[in-house]
DNA sequence: ATGGTAGCCTTGCTA
């Protein structure tokens, strides 16, 4: 089972990226952050004639996150509990065979001395609250998504420059190494140790060319996702293309149930 | 050299 998160900034405009992406990698899960298009502008239609259901809770002009699959989900569940004023759409859930997936869109969090940062860390509690409740259901469970946190100095290009940034802040990489010393799994990390390898390049200033780039999109698993874990990756093709998001796609691949 | 790009619509904000 082949499962992948990208953020397409744009559901709209990357409609013929993501499009040629399922054609090409056939993943039976991809998740999709900054939609940027409210849940009745979602291109249903289109994705349903490659093949996928689309489970969408979408946000008219920022935010907004997809779950695109090949089997139709059970049991969707939409944003995290904790904060009822929160009418940011980024987190949605739902079973696909047998596995609990998540696509997940993390506040930036800059600038770190404003709100924005207290949002960031209130959120990643939240998440760590519901991560905690899917380690009690022993199932297996991804997710995925873009977590907007550079976990090590290895995963950012410039560490130094980029010491202050919310993205790279202790605080941003303590609440992640939260979830992975509660039991999750860092897909990508498990195959690949060398450093300097990124799932987003700024748009700015020329980062692709020169490979300048953060690794912010990972696929975090519970130990009954990790125990399936046969192989990750990042897809660094779309980013090198015309009109390109400036994230690229990671995936992951688990054995059958069973196998 | 204190910039640069992209996407949204709020022609500034978010990233």
């Amino acid at each position: 089972m082949k499962i992948a998160t990208w953020n397409v900034n744009s559901i709209k405009v990357r409609l013929p990226h993501v499009l040629a992406w399922l054609e090409s990698a056939r993943p039976d899960a991809l998740c999709l952050q900054e939609i940027k298009c409210a849940t009745e502008e979602f291109p249903t239609l289109e994705l349903k004639g490659l093949g996928y259901h689309a489970t969408v809770s979408g946000q008219k002009s920022y935010n907004g996150v997809a779950l695109l699959t090949k089997d139709p989900p059970q049991d969707v569940r939409v944003g995290l509990s904790g904060d009822p004023s929160d009418t940011q759409s980024r987190y949605i859930e739902a079973t696909v065979r047998g596995v609990r997936i998540a696509s997940i869109y993390l506040p930036n969090g800059n600038p770190v001395e404003t709100d924005k940062f207290t949002y960031k860390l209130a959120w990643m509690e939240r998440l760590m609250a519901r991560a905690r409740e899917l380690l009690a259901g022993e199932v297996p469970a991804v997710l995925a998504g873009d977590y907007n946190v550079a976990p090590q100095d290895a995963d950012v290009y410039d560490p130094v420059a980029w010491r202050g940034d919310a993205l790279c802040r202790p605080e941003s990489r303590r609440a992640f190494r939260a979830l992975l010393n509660a039991g999750f799994t860092d897909a990508f990390r498990t195959f690949h140790a060398e450093p300097h390898r990124y799932t987003f390049w700024d748009y700015q200033a020329g980062r692709w060319g020169r490979d300048e780039g953060l690794r912010i999109d990972h696929l975090l698993l519970s130990p009954q996702a990790a125990d399936r874990l046969i192989a990750a990756d990042i897809d660094k093709a779309p980013r090198g293309r015309d009109k390109a998001s400036d994230h690229t796609p990671v995936w992951c691949t688990l054995a059958e149930a069973g196998a």
